[in-house]
DNA sequence: ATAACCTCCGTACTGTGATACGGAGTCAAG
DNA sequence: CTTGACTCCGTATCACAGTACGGAGGTTAT
């Protein structure tokens, strides 16, 4: 049978020692119980690993993934949908912020390049407060 | 001549007096030399603390934004247009794995909400770590 | 069986952008 | 001439997601 390390484990999903015992320290990973001194783990710790990585690349916070992980135990589809309909939110907001600074910036990049005289547009533009 | 108290400055761009002092810690603003025990502010601190929000808004750290405020004086618009291109793409990364993230979680959420039976989609897409 | 490496554990520190607290001094109005 | 609001200053604390460190002990390859 497969026991891996914790130098395995978090090689299994491509992050460090200490980041493993860092999510231990928060509730997300069990910390098993040790038989003997070094603790082992299985693919069930791999598995929730990934999850973890998984749900925070799509934005969640520990926070949440710890709530996820949860519900993943309770199967309540209702909460996790609540939870997901939030994270769509507050990415639509994030995106929309990124898109307004982007078009701004490019904008002024353009104009800057163009090589007009006086002064740069993008630091004008900051110092006359006209981005917003 | 009106003269501004820190409150005054920090009210005159909408952030907290504590805020102020934290930027002149980091330099990004003056301390003026006080003649007398309480400082005094006029309109360049206005404008200086306004183009720091302004910058922020645009996605440029504080850091970014100390590197700005010098150029605003040398004019170097080579370096200005540097600093600017990193942030476009900085904002294009950004958004990409925004959108990525969007995309895999709306259509979960729609999966999860059509109501099939088995476990839910969200969750299990997380457990598969199938979303990447 | 010993060197080299790994694990365990607690604690401390990193960076980013603030926000809070407390005591002493200052200033304007009533 | 006192009360209340504001300022100054240093230090501490927050949230977030880790990263680093050091010493004691366990494990593995030669």
């Amino acid at each position: 049978m497969p026991f891996l390390t914790i130098a395995r484990l978090a090689a299994s999903a491509g992050v460090g020692v200490e980041t493993v015992r860092f999510y231990q320290r928060k509730g997300l990973l069990p910390v098993p119980a040790s038989s003997g001194a070094v603790r082992h783990y299985d693919e069930a710790d791999v598995q929730r690993l990934r999850f973890i990585r998984a749900a925070q690349r799509a934005g969640f916070s520990l926070k949440e993934i710890s709530e996820l992980l949860a519900l993943d135990a309770s199967d309540d589809r209702a909460r996790v949908q609540a939870l997901t309909r939030t994270r769509l939110a507050a990415l639509d907001a994030e995106m929309a912020e990124l898109a307004a600074a982007r078009a701004m910036l490019s904008g002024l990049l353009d104009e800057c390049t163009s090589g007009k005289a006086g002064p740069c547009p993008i630091i004008a533009t900051f110092t006359d407060n006209a981005c917003h």
